[in-house]
DNA sequence: CGATGTATTGAGTCGCATCAACCCTAGTGG
DNA sequence: CCACTAGGGTTGATGCGACTCAATACATCG
């Protein structure tokens, strides 16, 4: 109810939800013209500067979202400045728990970053009501719960070869399907993490990190040009080192 | 519809929901006596011996269900034998994947267990019509995303002393928590898990847990025995070797 | 009582972390 | 315009923690 958008504040951006770049990935996908319209009666935009917290691991937070552009992570820290990434948040992905109001983790924006906020109370309401919402949250909670049971996998007992090797095969092939540039068996993408986030990511040092690369680099299984932009020139060598099992891989 | 349960065949167990021992924590908690009578109608029991793997990774399933009796893991292995177990089944935890019907994971019995099974497609429509047993499973997953997260912090980053003392703290307090025999401070509790699992589970060897746990044993922070039967005198001596942050501790 | 699986203990090795130096690039201010 | 600085990245030397391999104890069961 209350389509009262006439004239919200809207300081960063205004944007309809129909032209959202990322409507149709995101926890509204399956809403419908009037559920939409509601949602877009209670969004607000945030910006976030690169490095900035967005919530703190046991900390209140007061509204959950949808990060539209830019990259963040959920990660966890020891005292003593041990520190676990325990995922990536890329536009569409969701942040935040209905149901529970002290986040779990730090979230911490790599990069500039827009978010489509709802506030918690609010959202948790309209959850309990639209029939669309609710099936949408839980497809994606699975997702990530797969992602990170197959993290668990790596952490624990992949070697740092292994890890590295992994790391680029899933960042590659993600690319791939967003930029099908039909190359066969070669690809080339952008590496957006430092080191110390790959490090922080794949539970190594940033000196492991560096080592694992340029071996890789020397054994001619990646190229580098600057030390972001990676190109593979056969894929299937770079899957070669991830330890996994592909006999039956599901690729172009 | 169809409340036909006047003569099903159960070899194994004729319950009904309303007397389930965990029927108030599992995904059907919030159902009322008419969804009940549903589910009643759709259930079948099925026992596994142990040891007996529930489903395959990569293979189709047929059913999902909730735990009734018993401790199964979820795990991943790899070609060379080694493996890392994801997470551990207790009763009223839920298995599969509405929306999948291939299954991510291996899942294997670790003792004898009673699984309450629904077919996967009725399941799904069921799902999609009831208001209470979609909510119920969106949290109980959200619920394992943070455990999957903070075991992730654990396996990437924590050193051997310290996964093992994590453990320990954990299922000391989950034991507490189902039998709250008033001891202060002190604690003493079955660990149901073999060497080999509990290796799996921090991705470690048994050597190493063996070890540690010697090592821990000698240092009079935990009294073993039998090798299943751990005893703690001084809970907070336990809780320093985590590794954790626990200023704000919620123990009673 | 052997037999088989589970747990402990020891010796040796290796992978990754640690500590430390150095390189490279980008940004800043004189 | 260039020297200075700071942060990210690479490389090297060394040490330690966990793995490996192997032997031995313990337990459970037929």
């Amino acid at each position: 109810m209350m389509v009262q958008n006439s004239n919200t504040p809207h300081h960063l951006i205004s944007r309809n939800c129909g032209e959202c770049p990322i409507r149709h990935r995101a926890i509204c996908s399956r809403c419908e013209t009037d559920e939409l319209a509601i949602l877009d009666s209670m969004k607000t935009y945030r910006t976030y500067k690169k490095d900035e917290m967005i919530a703190y691991a046991g900390q209140e937070i007061s509204h959950v979202g949808t990060l539209v552009t830019g990259v963040a992570s959920l990660s966890q820290g020891m005292e003593d400045g041990r520190r676990q990434i325990m995922g990536i948040l890329l536009p569409s992905d969701f942040v935040g728990r209905p149901g529970r109001r002290v986040s779990s983790y730090d979230i911490i924006a790599s990069s500039e970053v827009i978010l489509c906020r709802f506030d918690i109370s609010s959202f948790e309401a309209l959850l309990a009501k639209s029939p669309n919402l609710g099936p949408r949250l839980l497809e994606m909670a699975m997702d990530e719960l797969d992602a990170a049971r197959e993290w668990m996998l790596l952490l624990g007992r992949k070697s740092a070869r292994e890890k590295i090797a992994t790391l680029l095969c899933m960042v590659g092939t993600k690319s791939k399907l967003l930029n099908p540039t039909a190359q066969n068996s070669s690809l080339a993408f952008e590496l957006p993490l430092t080191r110390e986030m790959l490090a922080d990511y794949l539970g190594l040092t940033v000196e492991t990190v560096s080592r694992q690369i340029t071996a890789l680099k020397k054994e001619g299984i990646i190229l580098l040009q600057g030390q972001r932009h990676i190109s593979v020139p056969d894929f299937s060598r770079l899957l070669d080192e991830t330890g996994d099992d592909y006999s039956g891989a599901v690729l172009s």
